[in-house]
DNA sequence: CGGAATAACTTGACGGATCAAGTTCTTCGT
DNA sequence: ACGAAGAACTTGATCCGTCAAGTTATTCCG
């Protein structure tokens, strides 16, 4: 390929683009803190209970949490491995249908969800969505979908 | 501290955090992938590189480049240390002044920043920079910065 | 109907990140 | 001028995520 020279970003283009970045680290780093001190819970963690939390069996098959929290079934099967050990959850194989396995959300699991969630709802209300302009919501919206969209060509929608 | 009705997220809020943490947990991820493959670097590490190539002397403080990348000093002695070893990077101690020290870039450093940054940035501009209309990415600019300064009730600014 | 391919995980090893504690200078108070 | 406090890292233990490989049904194809 010939690479003439790269496009490099604008002043603005690199101002957006700096915030963003730090966002990426800073926002993520914070949920945490605020979960793992008040709850002993990791983000990622806290967002595997939640999904769960929302299905009225709190059941979900491995593959579509992995989905719903954008990690590798690699992750998620080391995660669940430890809030099963804590009693958050429980696994069961669904027979005859291949190697499919559900999680089930445990009364512990959904007592921890409904204890962490309003703390957390807050933080992430404080931190972004009571903080900027209901237009701006939307813009980060669409920039969400779009830049989704756009990273992954395609994971199917349910 | 009574704890009336905590405040849930309308369905606009609640879309647009769903589509940003998503964003949160795979823009860094994919950024990663494609350093990773094409240069054998992290996103943290090519910062790293990159902030200090952004200098005249290729010179920084420890500090400030954590600062920089919105990172942990001890997360970044790591980092250094294995791009010491790597020969990307030198330290040294600046004297007469407490435990200062300098990263500097090296040669090396200098030439694989160069390498890197052009597929980084072409990266950067397919899913999000180029993606979105540029009305969006102010918001989102305006967004990051408001969610820093929220995050962390002032750092410096230089 | 039998074997290969596929789907849906699980596991183990390894590398990177975090947290707490340890160093080493400098400065500030008395 | 001397000791205590603080600034600026470094180090080691531990934990978490990733990657490659291993399992275990199921389905597809000849």
């Amino acid at each position: 390929m010939t690479a003439d020279e790269p496009q490099w970003l604008t002043e603005d283009e690199r101002a957006a683009w700096l915030a963003a970045s730090a966002v990426l680290i800073r926002l993520p780093a914070a949920l945490d803190a605020q979960l793992q001190a008040d709850h002993g819970l990791t983000f990622f963690e806290y967002m595997v209970l939640a999904v769960l939390s929302e299905r009225e069996d709190r059941t979900l098959q491995m593959s579509d949490i992995a989905a719903a929290t954008s990690s590798s079934l690699s992750r998620l099967s080391h995660v669940v491995k430890r809030l099963e050990a804590q009693g958050l959850v429980r696994r069961e194989r669904v027979p005859g249908a291949g190697r499919r396995t559900n999680a089930v959300l445990t009364d512990a699991g959904f007592a921890k969800v409904v204890a962490a969630a309003p703390g957390h709802v807050a933080r992430v209300r404080d931190l972004l969505v009571d903080a900027v302009p209901a237009e701006d919501l939307a813009a980060l919206r669409r920039i969400g979908e779009t830049v989704l969209g756009r990273i992954d060509p395609e994971d199917r929608c349910p």
